[in-house]
DNA sequence: ACTTTCACG
DNA sequence: ACGTACGTGAAAGTG
C-alpha cells in the first residue's frame, strides 16, 4: 500500500490466537485501528452475527473470523477473549464510524461501551471537522474508501467490488452476501484486513489536519455528544406492534383503494409522474410547473389546488375537486406511511418490541444529527397516527419532550446583536407576534404574524421575495414590502447578513461558527452563509444540552434528539419531576446575551399524545 | 444511476 | 445589478 508492503494475518488456529495476543504487547503504544465485519447492519436484528473483528497498524493487520456459525469452540471463544481483551486493554484505538462498532462490541462481545470509548478516535469525526461536505457537494464525503483514496492511496486495491462478485458468484448481493460468504473466502479477509490498515493510515493524515487546524477540542466534544447518542440509540424506542399492524393494513386498503380510482383514470402507477400528468391533461387540466428536466410537476403543491385540497386537506371549495388528482394524493401518502413509518418500524423491531434507529450525532455539513432506519426524525407531525406507533417503556410510563422556543430566530438575534431584536426577547415578547407588531402595526392580524414568521425564517435560510410569497401564501407584494420593513426594522440582523456573505466573497469561502466549525461555501450559494451559521450553532446548542443532561444522569430517559428538542420517557408518577429536570438541563440562560428557553410537554402512553391521540 | 416525490426541523 | 430558501432519509419509477 502506498509502495510499502503490509501483511495481513488471519487467525485460523488455536496457536495463531496466542500470536495474535503476543502481537498486541508489541504494539501497546501505538494507534491501532479496529474494525469489525457482520452479518447486516442491523445490530440488533434477532440473527445478527459478529464475523470478523481485525486489528490493525499502518503495515500489519490481523483478522480474527469469531463466527458462531463457523468457528469451531473452544478456539472461538478463545479468540472472541483476545478481541475482547484487547478492546478492554488498549491505550489507544481508532475506528471509522466507531459508533457501529462499539455497539456492536457492547451488545455481542459484553464490552463495556464508556471505557472502550475513551479510548476511542473516531476518524469519521476527523474527517467530517477537516470537511464536512458530501461528494455531491464537491467534499470527498466520510466514507473509508472515499478518505483512503483521497489521503493514503489513491491506488488502494478496490476489494468491495472483487468482494460483490464473489457474493453473486454464491447466488446473492451486495446487501445479503455479508452474511453468507465464507468466513475463510481470501478477499472477505483481505477487504477487513486492508480496511484496519486503510484506518490506520487514516488516522494518522486526518489527526496531523485536526491537530494543526486546531479541532483538538472540537473533536473532544464530539466523542462525548456521539456517545451520548450510542447510548439512545442502544436503549431505542419502544413501538406497540399490535397498533402498527393494524394500521398497516388499514393504509394497504387506503392505498388500494385510491389505486383503485387512479385506475379509472388510466393511471396504472400512482408513482409514475409521466403518467399522472399526461392523465390530467388528457382530462383537460393545464400544468404549468416543470421539474428541472423539463418534465410536468405534479408534486402535492400541484395536485392539492386540482382536488381542491388547502395545506391541511381541507376542502376549499374554490372548484370541482379534479379526483384523479385526489386520488392520487391520497393513495401515495397511505403508501408511503405505510412502507416508510409503519412497516419500517414493524420490520426493525428486536426481540423487546424496540426499534433502535441509526443516530449520526455529526451528519450534515452544518454538523446536524441524523436518525435513520427509521427516519424518526421525519414522521408526519400534522396528524399523530404514525407517532401513536411509539410507546413509553412500560405499562404506567409516558412519552414527553422539551423543545427549545424559536431557537434559529433567538440564535440570529445572539450572534448578530441585533438591539431590537434582543430586547424583544429579554421582555418576553413572541418574536413574531412583535414583528408583526412593528410592521403592520397594532391591529395586526393573524395573517400578518404568519408573514413575518416566514419573512423571520427568510431571513435565517436566504429565501427570496418568491419563495416566501409561495410559502406563505401571502402576495408577493405584501411580501416586498414586508421584507423591506423587517430590514429597516432590524438593521443589525441586516449588516450581520452582508458581513458573514461578504467575507465569504473576498476572504476564503467559509463561515466559522463560534464553535470554531469551519463550513465550506458554495461558489454559487454564498447566501447560505446565515443559514448554516445559524443551523450549524443550533445544532451545536443542542450537542452541549445532551452533554449537559447526560452529566445529570438522565441519559436514561431520553428516546431521540430532533433537531431543537428531545423525546423522553419516564414513568408517570415521575414524569414532572424529570420532565422538569431535563427542561432545564437544556435552557441555556445567556448565550451571548440572549436567553434559549424551553417549553416542556408531558403525554400519556405514546408518542402520538403529544399530537392529539387518545392514548 | 438518476429523477421525482414526500416526510421532518 | 440580479436572484437563490437551508439541512436531511427513503421509496418508487425510468432507463
Amino acid at each position: 500500500m502506498a509502495g510499502e508492503a503490509t501483511t495481513i494475518r488471519v487467525v485460523e488456529t488455536r496457536e495463531d490466537v496466542e500470536a495474535f495476543t503476543a502481537w498486541t504487547e508489541t504494539v501497546r503504544s501505538r494507534v491501532v485501528a479496529f474494525d469489525t465485519e457482520t452479518t447486516s447492519t442491523d445490530i440488533y436484528a434477532p440473527g445478527f452475527r459478529l464475523r470478523l473483528a481485525q486489528f490493525g497498524t499502518e503495515t500489519d493487520a490481523w483478522v480474527i473470523p469469531v463466527d458462531a456459525h463457523q468457528v469451531p469452540e473452544p478456539r472461538r471463544s478463545l479468540a472472541a477473549r483476545a478481541v475482547v481483551d484487547m478492546l478492554n486493554d488498549h491505550p489507544r484505538l481508532t475506528v471509522h464510524n466507531a459508533t457501529f462498532d462499539a455497539l456492536i462490541a457492547a451488545r455481542h462481545l459484553g464490552v463495556d461501551l464508556d471505557s472502550l470509548w475513551s479510548r476511542v478516535t473516531d476518524t469519521t469525526i476527523l474527517a467530517h471537522l477537516c470537511d464536512p461536505r458530501g461528494p455531491e457537494d464537491g467534499g470527498t464525503g466520510m466514507s473509508l474508501k472515499a478518505l483512503a483514496a483521497q489521503r493514503v492511496d489513491s491506488d488502494a486495491p478496490d476489494t468491495a467490488t472483487g468482494l460483490y462478485a464473489a457474493f453473486r458468484e454464491i447466488g446473492h448481493t451486495k446487501d445479503t452476501g455479508w452474511a453468507a460468504i465464507d468466513l475463510h473466502h481470501p478477499l472477505y479477509t483481505l477487504y477487513a484486513g486492508l480496511d484496519v490498515i486503510l484506518g490506520a493510515r487514516l488516522y494518522h493524515s486526518l489527526s496531523a489536519e485536526a491537530a494543526v487546524r486546531g479541532f483538538g477540542r472540537l473533536a473532544e466534544f464530539e466523542h462525548a455528544v456521539a456517545l451520548v447518542c450510542a447510548k439512545i440509540e442502544a436503549r431505542g424506542f419502544r413501538v406497540d406492534p399490535g397498533y402498527l399492524s393494524e394500521l398497516s393494513i388499514r393504509l394497504a386498503g387506503e392505498a388500494t383503494q385510491w389505486g383503485g380510482v387512479a385506475a379509472e383514470f388510466g393511471v396504472t402507477s400512482v408513482n409514475a409522474p409521466a403518467q399522472v400528468s399526461a392523465a390530467l391533461v388528457g382530462m383537460g387540466e393545464t400544468l404549468t410547473e416543470t421539474t428541472d428536466t423539463g418534465a410536468l410537476k405534479v408534486d402535492k403543491e400541484v395536485l392539492k389546488p386540482l382536488a381542491d385540497l388547502d395545506r391541511d386537506w381541507e376542502r376549499v371549495g374554490a372548484r370541482e375537486p379534479n379526483l384523479l388528482a385526489e386520488a392520487v394524493l391520497r393513495a401515495k401518502r397511505a403508501a408511503k406511511w405505510r412502507v416508510s413509518y409503519a412497516d419500517a418500524m414493524l420490520s426493525r423491531r428486536d426481540a423487546d418490541d424496540r426499534i433502535h434507529p441509526s443516530i449520526t450525532a455529526l451528519k450534515a455539513r452544518t454538523a446536524r444529527m441524523s436518525i435513520s432506519r427509521p427516519p424518526l426524525q421525519q414522521l408526519p407531525s400534522g396528524d399523530w397516527v404514525i407517532r401513536r406507533a411509539l410507546v413509553a417503556d412500560f405499562p404506567g410510563w409516558v412519552v414527553g419532550g422539551v423543545d427549545y422556543a424559536a431557537v434559529e430566530m433567538r440564535i440570529l438575534a445572539a450572534l448578530s446583536g441585533d438591539p431590537v431584536m434582543c430586547q424583544a426577547i429579554h421582555d418576553g415578547h413572541d418574536l413574531h407576534d412583535y414583528t408583526a407588531e412593528l410592521i403592520f402595526g397594532p391591529a395586526f392580524t393573524k395573517g400578518h404574524r404568519k408573514i413575518a414568521k416566514g419573512v423571520g425564517f427568510g431571513k435565517v435560510y436566504g429565501g427570496g421575495p418568491d419563495t416566501l410569497a409561495r410559502q406563505t401564501g401571502a402576495p408577493l407584494e405584501q411580501v416586498r414590502a414586508t421584507l423591506r420593513e423587517y430590514d429597516r426594522v432590524y438593521r443589525g440582523i441586516k449588516r450581520y447578513s452582508r458581513r458573514l456573505v461578504q467575507r465569504a466573497e473576498y476572504g476564503c469561502r467559509e463561515v466559522i461558527t463560534p464553535a470554531g466549525r469551519v463550513l465550506p461555501l458554495d461558489r454559487r450559494r454564498l447566501y447560505a452563509a446565515v443559514n448554516y451559521m445559524v443551523q450549524s450553532t443550533a445544532r451545536d446548542v443542542l450537542a452541549e444540552a445532551l452533554l449537559r443532561l447526560d452529566e445529570r444522569g438522565l441519559t436514561p430517559y431520553l428516546r431521540l434528539p430532533v433537531h431543537d428538542e428531545v423525546v423522553w420517557t419516564a414513568p408517570a408518577d415521575i414524569a414532572a419531576d424529570v420532565g422538569r429536570e431535563i427542561a432545564d438541563a437544556m435552557t441555556v440562560p445567556d448565550f451571548f446575551g440572549v436567553p434559549l428557553f424551553t417549553d416542556l410537554e408531558i403525554g400519556g402512553y405514546s408518542w402520538g399524545s403529544l399530537y392529539g391521540a387518545p392514548l
